[in-house]
DNA sequence: ATCTGTACTGAATCTCGTT
DNA sequence: GAACGAGATTCAGTACAGA
């Protein structure tokens, strides 16, 4: 039995209570190879909600208090999961749609293609400080914000696990690359990982190539094995590659007198905002004077605009040879005290 | 109170139980006009759940047996509302994500842009044969079937209602492009349209144009008022506009039923030649009809003239206000949703 | 008329460490 | 605990004013 509070994050991917009647076809009369496994099979929506209790209720016992939790399925299981995750205390963080490149079509044309899945994020009550690698989404994603609509090709060709046989080892084997997101999106080089349906291991390789810990449970011993070699496979990536960019909190801090006291904004330097409206005059100790407002970059960019905050880093700006640019690109060529 | 076995289609927008605290600013310190109307507010999941229980089960009670529902929220809610209507007896067909082109920014960091919000679509009970328009999902989709994620712009502009002082009269009115394609997809003209949650009446303004009844439920007067005065203002497209039927289609960026979803050429529009010498009728599927011809732009186009193909973008004119203007040229306003 | 820059807005569960 | 204060944080689209 694991410690309570010992995990940093939880990946689960449960079985989906498919409740699929009979064989389905093609057009081409060829046989849908779908999910027709024992452990898909419930008796009643009751059954599934009991068993989801059960494991949601044992991943919140080991989730650490800032750590988070992801869930993904279908239409089928996912509203349960999501309300069960409520009732427990979770809290929701986002739903992600995984968007398929290339999903099974509808064969029948009775319903709109099923196109997507969905991803529950949560953290593990309402007070939890859960990590969100911001600055590290933001970069993958052309340095805009990562949306909550992914977009993924299915797991196929030489990533999809094989039998002897040529037979997929696993029904609803994940893509690396969803992993990859998730794992980047939530963790950091040396977390724990829980991954309580491993299946043949996606988590786990994903975890050991991005250097985090894993913990696998599969009671499948098929599965086991394949997971095993597969992770046993996998190089983690160079300890510079798996750190995320670092949101600004995270980023060693420059105090606004490092830049006076090394000449960059001299003491009588005039500052003004970006549409230069309002000035301020750059005192010798690091402090504004802007009228009758004397005292931090914050406190005397709030005063000028009667705001009850502001972020005086990017609010004042300098003025070089007539183009603006805020204080704030000149903490880059600093280096930051130690700690 | 409406009669047993009566409605054959529900569209519902129930509030989405959003539980914010305290007010959200920009990063330009401009507060979010947030929604923090009475008819949001609950003591706790128990009181939603049960007001959910309510409202569905009547509705279940007016669809007829091969009647579907549709049901819009997010992840506030959006997990508890289907696990009701799984216990409820009824059988979730798709769930589809409508992915906004311009949702809100998540302004602190801390999570994904909740760029989509879920709809799911379900038939009364597992027994039901519902009503699925297929070729008319395929050909506004340029002839590939309709995927369960969609894409479309919010509810802003001229479409937006807002009162005497310029602020919006509701505060999650939906775009009609939205219900547009939801309407099409599981009704027929003559068919009856419930909607339990009318707000300012936009599935009942959809309703009428697509030749639907429609029966709307609100309790707050400004709300039926506007809707009232929306409704009255709507023209019904004519007859052959409303129905659907298959056609093949070159693929291009931007669908030509895009542009009917979106209101550019609303079902019933007229378009002609550049020598006015023929005309045809725009359908809500995005084909075309003239005289006994109908099918795609390109079809009807090659038709009318006799010719062996024909490009519709370049072919097809619309009249605004005595000149014409190629339908080519309105393709330019909208952009062609990501991947 | 056409272009450009500015302002505004949208179903949002929106900070965190130190004192 | 609470209170304080530093400082982190936005994208797409529409509307409108001014050139």
């Amino acid at each position: 039995m694991l410690p309570a509070a010992s995990v940093d994050c939880v990946f689960a991917d449960p079985p989906y209570n498919l409740q699929l009647r009979g064989e389905l076809r093609r057009p081409d009369d060829s046989v849908v190879d779908g999910v027709d496994e024992e452990w898909d099979r419930f008796t009643d929506f009751a059954a599934y909600d009991a068993f989801t209790r059960e494991w949601l209720g044992e991943c919140r016992r080991v989730l650490r208090k800032d750590g988070t939790l992801w869930v993904i399925g279908t239409y089928h299981n996912i509203f349960r999961i999501g309300a069960i995750l409520q009732e427990l205390g979770f809290w929701i963080l986002n739903d992600v749609v995984w968007r398929k490149a290339n999903p099974m079509p509808n064969f029948r044309g009775r319903r709109f293609t099923n196109a997507h899945e969905t991803l529950i994020w949560a953290a593990r009550g309402r007070e939890s400080r859960h990590r969100f690698n911001y600055q590290a989404m933001k970069a993958l994603n052309d340095d805009v914000q990562m949306r909550s609509d992914w977009y993924f090709p299915l797991c196929t060709g030489s990533e999809r696990l094989r039998n002897e046989h040529g037979l997929k080892l696993h029904p609803t084997q994940k893509p690396e690359a969803l992993l990859h997101r998730v794992l980047l999106a939530c963790t950091q080089p040396g977390d724990v990982v829980l991954d309580p349906f491993l299946g043949t291991g996606t988590s786990a390789a994903v975890a050991k190539r991005l250097a985090r810990h894993f913990i696998g449970i599969e009671r499948h011993p098929a599965y086991v094995e394949a997971a095993l070699g597969r992770v046993r496979r996998v190089r983690p990536a160079p300890p510079e590659a798996v750190t995320a960019t670092p949101t600004r909190r995270e980023a060693k801090r420059v105090p606004f007198g490092a830049l006076v006291e090394r000449g960059l904004l001299p003491a009588g330097t005039v500052l003004t905002d970006r549409m230069r409206r309002v000035q301020a005059v750059v005192v010798a100790d690091g402090t504004l004077r802007s009228g009758t407002h004397h005292g931090s970059i914050h406190q005397v960019g709030a005063a000028v605009q009667n705001a009850p905050s502001c972020n005086g880093w990017t609010f004042w700006h300098i003025d070089r040879d007539g183009t603006l640019a805020a204080i704030d690109t000149l903490r880059a060529g600093l280096i930051a005290p130690p700690d």
